[in-house]
DNA sequence: GTGCGGATGAACT
DNA sequence: GTTCATCCGCACT
């Protein structure tokens, strides 16, 4: 089972990255418990560009530090008081680039997550939604600016491939606050698969 | 030091 | 479709 190398989060383009990372399995082992997936649904946040990204303009602060590093690292933060997220830092060192994963279909300790998440049985809201697959795989702010070449969150290459055909794009979620930025088609899915988060892309 | 609001999810009507 | 839980990060005083 290959992680990804460390070569693989440095393309520099981050909506390639996010396409790319598109059935590639994500892992963590919390508590000693392992718990993952295949990623289906992810959005792209270009760093210095992008006005609906943590560090647009450049803003550098404690929280979005972890960001401007070389690719390969994991940058989780808290929302609403509530919700972690997680997010793949990609890119060169000093770019703050980003994929959220918002959608995984779960695959090895689905007992563990659902004891996470105090559930008896496997619903699509077990990997579907950011908040919701944080919790289900144990991730907190512990797992913020890890190597994801490490033995506690990494990501597999297991030889998933999608055609195009079975992808779909559309505009990222909760961002209306960035203007023009939020029309920007920068969320991508496997098509139709029952773990991509709502609302549904077309 | 203070105040505002968010890359959400679940439980409602 | 609507409401609300819940709290840190960030901008500004």
């Amino acid at each position: 089972m290959p992680k990804l190398p460390h070569s693989f989060y440095q393309n520099e383009v981050v909506t390639d990255l996010a396409v790319l990372l598109l059935g590639k399995q994500l892992f963590t082992r919390v508590d000693g418990q392992l718990t993952g997936g295949t990623i289906v649904e992810t959005e792209a946040y270009d760093g210095l560009m992008d006005k609906a990204s943590h560090a647009y303009g450049g803003r550098f602060t404690n929280r979005t530090r972890v960001m401007y590093e070389q690719g390969g690292v994991s940058y989780v933060y808290l929302c609403y008081g509530i919700h972690h997220l997680f997010n793949v830092v990609s890119g060169v060192e000093g770019s703050p680039q980003a994929v959220l994963i918002r959608g995984i279909e779960p695959i090895v300790g689905i007992d563990v997550m659902l004891k996470r998440r105090n559930m008896s049985a496997l619903k699509p809201n077990v990997g579907a939604g950011p908040g919701a697959l944080a919790k289900s795989l144990g991730i907190d702010m512990k797992l913020n600016a890890k190597d994801l070449l490490g033995d506690e969150i990494w990501i597999e290459d297991n030889g998933i491939q999608y055609t195009p055909e079975q992808l779909i794009a559309g505009p990222r979620i909760g961002v209306a606050y960035a203007g023009d930025h939020a029309l920007l088609p920068w969320r991508y899915a496997v098509n139709g698969n029952k773990y991509v988060s709502k609302p549904h892309i077309k």
